[in-house]
DNA sequence: CCTCATTAGGAAACCGTTTTCTTAATGATA
DNA sequence: TATCATTAAGAAAACGGTTTCCTAATGAGG
């Protein structure tokens, strides 16, 4: 293995200056950089991050944390996407990105939580498919050790920023779009809501209402705690006599419109997320696609700016709204 | 934080003795063990991982290499569950699992790929999704410089090991099931194969032809590339005719399914995987379920054996045949 | 009782970086 | 010309472990 050591040597500085260049520093000359970067070409070296991280408390690694057993099965995609880009992210800002899952932290206090990521090396966290209840990973946000980086709950303090869509307006405008694209009454609604400890499920059904007051259509919401069986079931009860279904899960959405299917009618029915599966689910179904993996880009690059002393703030990811399309699946 | 120095200073030993009471190592008394392992408890100390990285050439890092892009849908779940895997057996082998992305190396040499695994303190990697041209990551392999573990690939040396099911037996089995298992005449299959560039695809083609020569039925193969849309445009040219179509992968499984619905045939469809999304695309559907996580685990426990200086091997995986109920994803 | 082998434990070097000090050299100012 | 900043570069001390010696103590063998 080629080290800094080689480097120095070859380019005739010491150890000290190496690094200097490799990290950018100012006080080193126009010539010595130079001089520098081509013995780093010519030796193919790659600074080692293990030992980086281990001597600086700058250059800390990032953990992301996903719960990729949760409840939905769709969370493998999802997580999947926030951890690629993550990685992807980290590969360019040349930072460590060591995934975790919250599995491995089941029934742990905060502090042996702290611990076993301080051990790691870890300065920062990304933490995804949070819920209102684990509190233990909440207090991990809020003792604030490490910068972190939430999406999807509206953490935000010096050390925390939050990063997601705006939920509420994505499940506005994906309503309305599908009120207005529908020829139908579409004067009466059913939301079937995720769970009640999500904040996203607030936000969303808070979308949902203001729309139903600013329209004047007729809604009713009931909780399908993101279950593709509940909403299932719901759907068979209540869903005849509405115009359209809209939930906020493509998960949910995809049970309403088996039931629907099952029941031989033909309703709109609206999702939320933008996964894969719903290509798979059935006609006349639009969602609200999020873009999972810019979001855990995104999350890096925020991780880096804290670190960098930038202080927490709140991020919103952009989203687009969609009709499904089986054809579309099939590329 | 917590270090070594610590413990040893708590235990009143040196730092090395405190060091090879982690590490089991023999030539420390009963005694001495005890008193620093309650050192060790008292403290809530917990070994850096980076730090044992960077100066034990013995304790490397393991990579999981893996191909979410890759050409199939299914293959964020399937990976996924790789990963996972492969973390949770290094969180319990107190190995550092790195998650790394087959696009990271897109148009690399292999020395180049090799200097930034090494720059990471990598000494093993995992492969999942390795295809046949992939000529870097092969080499990768073949040069040794690593322990290699390669998911569904016949590579085996003294640093490498292979593990996945047995991919002809598992067609047989699953081929044999649902021909018996339907009442029709089954004389006819319609095979639809995937990548002829993959491992797999030659096993499972192997092994549906073996079958018809023991059981005496027709087969057809086709190519259907592990898409699902080509799947879909041979079962409407091909399927009419046949009693029972057999895909080398559940993706076009599902492809040939939607063409048969659409043509208002039924036959039974068998697949290859497992995946999730197979509840929801019809009735009458078999496949060979692989699981993926164990496969992560167990790999991860062979890079282990590899450090540890065992010679590599080829390690065959249990699957099961299972009938795809849509009921059943609503758990 | 002396020698030799064996064992328990410690001191110190090392892994490959970063970072903090120093020092030397340069140029500007008085 | 003497003094003081300022800048470029190097020496050395971290970072938190592992590992390689080395020493002291113990017990066995003669």
């Amino acid at each position: 293995m080629v080290t800094i050591r080689d480097v120095a040597k070859r380019a005739g500085v010491a150890v000290s200056t190496v690094s200097k260049v490799i990290n950018n520093y100012p006080s080193v000359s126009e010539d010595t950089i130079i001089r520098v970067n081509e013995a780093i070409e010519e030796l193919h070296f790659i600074p080692n991050s293990v030992a980086a991280s281990l001597s600086s408390k700058q250059s800390g690694r990032v953990a992301v944390l996903t719960d990729p057993d949760g409840q939905t099965l769709a969370s493998s995609e999802i997580m999947m996407q926030y951890i690629m880009g993550a990685v992807k992210a980290g590969n360019e800002a040349r930072l460590d990105v060591v995934p975790l899952f919250f599995s491995m932290f089941a029934g742990m206090q905060v502090e042996e939580i702290e611990h076993r990521l301080e051990a790691q090396n870890i300065r920062s966290i990304i933490v995804c498919g949070l819920d209102r209840d684990m509190t233990a990973l909440t207090q991990l946000i809020e003792r604030e050790k490490f910068k972190s980086v939430v999406v999807d709950m509206p953490l935000e303090s010096e050390n925390t920023s939050n990063i997601g869509v705006d939920h509420a307006q994505a499940q506005k405008d994906i309503l309305r779009k599908t009120i207005t694209e529908n020829t139908g009454p579409s004067n009466s609604v059913l939301y079937i809501s995720g769970r009640t400890n999500s904040y996203v499920t607030e936000e969303r059904v808070r979308g949902a209402m203001e729309l139903s007051e600013e329209m004047g259509f007729d809604l009713t919401v009931m909780n399908g705690e993101f279950s593709e069986k509940k909403a299932r079931e719901i759907t068979l009860k209540l869903g005849r006599d509405k115009d359209i279904i809209a939930c906020g899960s493509d998960l949910m959405a995809i049970g309403a419109m088996k039931a629907l299917t099952d029941m031989n009618v033909f309703h709109p029915v609206c999702g939320f997320d933008g996964i894969t599966l719903m290509g798979y689910a059935g006609k006349n179904m639009t969602t609200v696609r999020q873009d999972f993996k810019d979001i855990g880009e995104e999350a890096l690059r925020e991780c880096c700016r804290l670190m960098g002393g930038d202080k927490g703030r709140s991020i919103r990811m952009p989203y687009t709204l969609m009709q499904v399309r089986y054809e579309d699946v099939l590329e």
